[in-house]
DNA sequence: CCTACATGCTACAGTTACTGTAGGAGCAAG
DNA sequence: CTTGCTCCTACAGTAACTGTAGCATGTAGG
């Protein structure tokens, strides 16, 4: 079929390694491909789009088990997208508990930094911080 | 002798798993304990402040490979804290590279959220966007 | 003294999402 | 005819644990 292409350049047209797309086969997220009498691979646009909605969905952090069931639920349209609603409330609620997380620790990382004047080790407040959990104000 | 304990006690009074201790040992960064007569492992306060500093510090968010260097450095107490600081504002750096990153995710993701009002999956905007990398606004 | 139950031990599998490598086959160009 | 590119399978490695199986030991209660 002359719209087909082999896996080096869907890979390329999606920016996705080789090995990562024989390996989205392989746990199922992409289909099983059909393959040419050559065994290689083959791919038409609606792989390169469902390929595309994976790698931007990874993107934007979701995991490939929920992107297995937002693909599941992009093929019923008729659907309500409620569930669509839920995987992604409850995955942004997952960003912003990291990005809290994170800043937590931007914060105690830069205090230690700027504390420490100290010129050798033995008085050094990054390492007496981290030996002593009660000198560090942010984590209880 | 008296003051040494299980490996339970330890667990308990650093807020860590026991396979994690197990686990911390067999990859180095705790020393191996020293056996009692019924092959159980035993602990002094040595080993609890060694401890405390490396879940102190895996709450910074340093990893292990780094904790590592941090140990061996703060044996040796006449050294510049040079290297100290370098794995620490190393460190600070990638923090605040994640932050970023998960930032842009965030303001995406309730992008899509706030503008999705479909009724079905077949106008949900979540999907959309997700299928269609050029209605996102934030990645390139 | 016997029986639960808690705690300890080793060894190994599973998690997430890939990435890298070994070893080999097919195909086109020079 | 050889070089080099792409493709294939199969497997190991990454980070930092966590969980489980199967067994030994220690302790408290009856």
């Amino acid at each position: 079929m002359a719209q087909d292409f082999m896996i080096g350049e869907l890979s390329k047209r999606t920016d996705t390694k080789v090995q990562t797309i024989r390996y989205y086969e392989e746990i199922g997220v992409m289909p099983k491909a059909i393959r040419a009498d050559n065994n290689r691979r083959l791919y038409n646009e609606t792989h390169l789009e469902r390929l595309t909605f994976i790698r931007h969905s990874r993107e934007l952090g979701f995991s490939l088990d929920d992107i297995r069931n937002l693909l599941e639920l992009s093929d019923q349209p008729d659907k309500p997208c409620e569930e669509v609603d839920t995987i992604a409330r409850g995955h942004l609620k997952e960003v912003e508990r990291k990005i809290a997380a994170l800043q937590v620790m931007q914060t105690e990382l830069k205090r230690m930094i700027t504390n420490c004047s100290g010129e050798t080790i033995s008085d050094c407040r990054i390492i007496k911080v981290l030996a002593d959990h009660s000198l560090c104000q942010e984590l209880g």
